[in-house]
DNA sequence: CTCCCGATAT
DNA sequence: ATATCAGGAG
């Protein structure tokens, strides 16, 4: 396992790697950042750019989801997987925000996460991006990166892991922790052909480690 | 744990 | 052909 400090050192890293890491999904407010961080589940980002181009422009507010028949909003949205469970979802989601929040986005985790179709991981992106909560959102990046790396343990759940970046990154840079580690591991440390050779941080990375000796042989 | 699921890279 | 993609719900 990593101490602090390498934990440190491996942030500093990303950070002259991916200087200007954000988020890419494009949206123009937080009703916007909601529909398409619940459209992003198991899909590129690159995807769901594609797709709410059109989205956004047809779909407004809550109500104009609402207005349209399921099968409507299933096909405007057919290219991404998963599109009959989060067509519902959007839905059930913007009937809540009609009835329990006049209409608008909640702020916090806890009743971002009470949403239709909106996790952990969907709220922290939210909450850090949209209302500039301190979160680490653990995804899929996050995850394989922490593991790989040493930054916690293999068989660690994501809560495991978002809890030990918590306490082993300071609060302030939560957000743009997040960021870095997703950047890393979509560019350089993915997940089927990692970029070990080129690796600035081989020396201290055990999965890295474990990969350049099984290429040699 | 399984299911949802099309697009894309390898 | 198959693994993977800013996961969540039952």
């Amino acid at each position: 396992m990593l101490t602090k400090k390498q934990i440190r050192y491996c942030l500093d890293v990303m950070e002259e790697m991916f200087p200007n890491a954000e988020g890419e999904l494009v949206h123009s407010n937080p009703f916007e950042l909601v529909i398409a961080v619940l459209l992003s589940a198991q899909c590129t980002d690159k995807l769901v750019n594609k797709v709410t181009a059109n989205l956004f422009k047809k779909y407004k507010k809550p109500e104009d989801y609402l207005n349209v028949t399921l099968e409507e909003l299933e096909q405007d949205i057919k290219s991404i997987g998963l599109y009959r469970t989060k067509a519902k979802n959007i839905r059930k989601l913007c009937q809540v925000l009609l009835d329990n929040y006049n209409g608008e986005v909640p702020q916090t985790k806890e009743e971002l996460m009470k949403l239709a179709g909106v996790g952990r991981k969907t709220a922290n992106v939210v909450a850090s991006i949209a209302f500039n909560e301190p979160a680490i959102a653990v995804d899929t990046h996050v995850e394989r990166v922490s593991k790989r790396l040493g930054i916690c343990r293999w068989k660690d759940s994501v809560i495991q892991v978002e809890e030990t970046l918590m306490r082993k990154v300071p609060r302030d840079e939560w957000s743009v922790t997040h960021h870095r580690m997703i950047f890393f591991g979509r560019y350089h440390c993915k997940a089927r052909n990692p970029n070990c050779p080129e690796c600035p941080l081989l020396e201290l990375c055990r999965e890295g480690q474990k990969r350049m000796k099984k290429a040699i042989m």
